[in-house]
DNA sequence: AAGTTTGTTCAGAAAAAACTGTACGTAAAT
DNA sequence: ATTTACGTACAGTTTTTTCTGAACAAACTT
């Protein structure tokens, strides 16, 4: 067999790895992060060796400046990181390869932000009511303020299981809940 | 004082009302759902009746199109429900009032699905893998095979992780870690 | 049966987001 | 000190998404 055989086998590679890659691409946006940087991450993630802003481009047929904007938001949400390598002054990244770490820490900032956001308008929310409630003289817009503000405790009350939810997460107690590994949590299956 | 300022007073509800709907439709994203979609669903929220499209195009100055669009995605995530009154002729809407459970359902709606989406692709792509693994000669193909396997089992483990954390919410197991109650929650905060 | 009322489909317009190439600033190499 | 290499800001283009109005279909009213 001729010397093009082991390029068909690493189209084989790539195209068994495209597989993977477009799915998360396409699943990825639960995180907020477009299919085309979600096929970054695949990238990033099957790379032996932490990547270039050039490699990148190539491997994806994407201008640098994509890469570079791309591989920020893959930074910010903490699913990549960079690395050093000396006698390279090109930036590295490779995937964080934690993921119980990596997307966790998408899903709790992101998460811990817009609840702690709305609560914070539920409070100011509250309190404008509350100052009209005061303040007015006429019966029906009492009534209506009321019915506004019963409906807000009730969302808060939401909230405030969700922070702790959250925090759940964010402390790691959910690792004793559900085990990591798939042994523990299948001895812990028989008493449910 | 005059009839004129009832209607400086509804206003005033009004604008509280807002403070409280613009911040849902900054972070409903997390739900996939547009801002203009929270925009209307925060208006239904605050209705004291069940509203018709054309009360919701009026009130939000925006299409009667962009509210049937608008309330089937919100249908669609279970976050509003259609109710009827005898005599109505016109579709009527109202917002599930149960956060804990229309929250919950779209969290666990979206995420299930990619989750299982996600293992397929593992499952697949690890298939292609192993059988590159048996066909190809060169040795190169087989490392670069064997590393991508060892990864993706780790992601595997990941998912199995995350699938049994989208089971408690599921199951409503996660209530009895996390009591709906903000006094439950008390209660245990003590011995954590 | 004819005429309304109501929700939705669809094509096009408007707005937003993603992507690119050029240009620029900084830091390393010569 | 000059040149080269590198990453990113920015402006413009392309692509995608959102929004609208007109036309349509179904169901109700008379």
């Amino acid at each position: 067999m001729g010397q093009e055989n082991i390029i068909k086998d690493m189209e084989k590679l790539e195209q068994a790895r495209n597989r993977f890659i477009t799915e998360i691409a396409k699943n990825i946006y639960l995180y907020n992060i477009t299919p085309s940087v979600g096929r970054l991450y695949g990238t990033v993630f099957f790379s032996e060796e932490p990547m270039t802003l050039d490699e990148m481009s190539k491997a994806m047929g994407m201008s640098k400046t994509s890469m570079s904007t791309g591989i920020r938001s893959l930074l910010e949400a903490d699913m990549v990181e960079r690395v050093w390598e000396r006698g390279i002054r090109k930036d590295l990244y490779k995937v964080e390869d934690d993921w119980y770490k990596s997307f966790s820490n998408v899903f709790i900032n992101r998460w811990r932000n817009a609840t702690e956001l709305n609560k914070q308008a539920i409070e100011e929310t509250k309190g404008l009511l509350n100052r009209l409630m005061d303040e007015t003289e006429y019966e029906a817009v009492r009534v209506k303020a009321e019915k506004d503000l019963k409906k807000l405790t009730e969302v808060e009350e939401y909230y405030g299981w969700l922070t702790e939810v959250i925090s759940l997460f964010e402390t790691g107690a959910i690792f004793d809940i559900v085990p990591k590994s798939s042994k523990e949590r299948n001895k812990n299956k028989s008493y449910e």
